[in-house]
DNA sequence: CTGTTAGCGCTTTCAA
DNA sequence: TTGAAAGCGCTAACAG
């Protein structure tokens, strides 16, 4: 029961309201012993705050910023639009979320940004890069007391708080076993292309994807991996240059985004019948070619469910509400022809 | 932004607060006149109610009531759990879920449930069976001003404010799609078995089921579905009966629960390589025969996404919130032997 | 039918 | 270093 009140823990501690809350909330200027005093009502009452008489009398908004990638990534764009859609409901809470957008394939202007952020700010999002300066800057803003959050995109070793986003290891053994039995132990090789291989969630992916291979589908041959850096046509440009280099292919995996530019390879080439395509991401260009039956499974990660899980978490760690450092793993949804929304 | 108060409004309409309070929440005994003023400050100001601080004055607790199925079907289980971890996160923000267990394979001792319940109840959320008594019930209860929503199956028709499950349809058709494709165009039998053809989720699967296979698998024959009641045991005999009397049986996709019986019927007549088994519900023991390849592909509805959106909407339909009545989509997801969690 | 008033549990000046 | 008191936006008696 939330029945014990800020008053009652005062009143066993023998002390006054607002001292209560100056330890609660951590604030400086009191006795060491009145501290522990206190310390002591709130366990032996169990005393658990009411978060919403706290931010109803606090009246003052909280600041996150959420960090995107600029550019044509049609899943960031979707993302982008969840967290809009995010912040407008969080308004009448007394939350701000304010959206930048940087190039993330830059690594000195991620950082950049990210260490230009105001010191008010109390939290920040980003989608991060594996880059020394990025993990630098990172480190930076949270040792300010800034609470950081990676999304989509992990970057583990630095003090971000919390990771927001798929397993993509599994993201990536899965991709393996869709593509190795629809591929009904046919042989031959399989090409992957990843965006950028400084990104770490396209990494694990690729790690996951030739580990399930390497097990299970021994007869497939995974050629070595090609950045597309997320853009269709350059995405293109290498899966045609993959059509062309091997005639015994029977299987793309596309790591990161830029998927149209394979399924325009794939129509030019005539191969949409006879190559098993897995992509990532449902967005509404993927779906489309989906049922077209250009793609053959997608594996996606709900772009709402993150931006709702980031900014729960960004909250519930200024509220000082008990959230264990580590991951916020979101499912992986599949898609397949006959279950597209 | 929130900025406008119960005050502007009352000051805006030149009436007094506790007025305003009265048209907002439809309290009986306020003048036509006086409603109209109120409404036409509320619209001019664009007022938006704080449900933070409404909450918090009210002080009086909301009582909702969670109707599962009784039994040892594993995903009704772990339902429940979820809605007492639900319950428990509520508990601080002044609402009560309480859990009934009852035999939903009896349409008559549901209907009596749902009629039992005392009058102040706020809400109540069922996992409906097919059957004119219930219907009839839940019409009952909902002219008795309570929010009724169906979970995981729904009974459109009657006066349910909300549906709160995944698209029975469209998992059925994945089911066959990933079938179809695991089948690689092996052409044979596929049997179904139902828990019962009185649970509308299970019937819509298997109409899905159908029409794919119709339309994209003609090699494939789909046998009459048979009952199992969602008992391990019946569904095992369900299944022997199934590989007895079919040898060109190819595949079995398991529409509701009980999936155990199954592998254990598999795997009694070593069939568990030759013959492809789609079955639903990711539990701790459909985990295990996934991972030891007895079940080739799980579809799943996430039991936690259903407890917390369930609890969601019947608060927000308290709250006086704007929710659309009609159904809150889970998502599918689908699980394969390397993405298990 | 309508207004006044006292809180809900917490934060935040402002004094002491 | 601590306490008293005034709200935050809303609800709920209780008067009028």
């Amino acid at each position: 029961m939330g029945k014990t009140t800020l008053q009652d823990v005062a009143r066993e501690a023998g002390v006054s309201l607002a001292t209560v809350d100056r330890v609660l909330n951590g604030r400086a200027g009191v006795h060491a012993r009145t501290v522990e005093k206190v310390q002591a009502a709130v366990d032996r009452l169990n005393y658990q705050p009411d978060r919403m008489a706290s931010r109803l009398a606090r009246g003052r908004d909280y600041r996150f910023e959420i960090i995107l990638p600029i550019g044509s990534n049609e899943f960031m764009r979707v993302l982008e639009t969840e967290f809009r859609a995010t912040a407008e409901r969080y308004v009448h809470e007394r939350v701000l979320l304010n959206i930048t957008l940087v190039d993330v394939f830059d690594g000195e202007a991620l950082a950049n940004a990210l260490e230009a952020l105001p010191a008010e700010i109390d939290g920040v999002a980003v989608v991060a890069l594996d880059h020394p300066a990025v993990a630098e800057a990172i480190n930076t803003i949270a040792d300010r007391g800034i609470a950081v959050v990676t999304l989509v995109s992990d970057l583990p070793g630095t003090r971000r708080a919390h990771f927001v986003g798929i397993d993509n290891s599994a993201a990536g053994r899965t991709a393996a076993s869709l593509l190795g039995r629809f591929l009904g132990h046919r042989s031959g090789k399989v090409g992957l292309i990843a965006g950028s291989l400084a990104l770490r969630d396209h990494i694990e992916r690729q790690y996951g994807f030739e580990q399930v291979v390497a097990r299970e589908y021994p007869d497939l041959e995974v050629l070595p991996v090609r950045e597309g850096r997320d853009e269709d046509d350059r995405v293109r440009r290498v899966a045609e240059a993959l059509l062309a280099e091997h005639e015994d292919l029977v299987g793309i995996y596309n790591v990161g985004a830029g998927t149209p530019g394979v399924v325009t390879a794939l129509e030019k080439t005539g191969h949409t019948r006879d190559i098993v395509f897995v992509a990532h991401e449902l967005t509404a260009i993927n779906r489309r070619n989906l049922i077209r039956g250009s793609i053959d499974a997608i594996i996606n990660q709900d772009p709402g469910h993150m931006a709702r899980s980031a900014a729960r978490i960004l909250l519930a760690m200024r509220e000082g509400m008990e959230i264990v450092p580590g991951q916020e793993r979101i499912k992986i949804d599949i898609f397949i022809r006959d279950n597209v929304p």
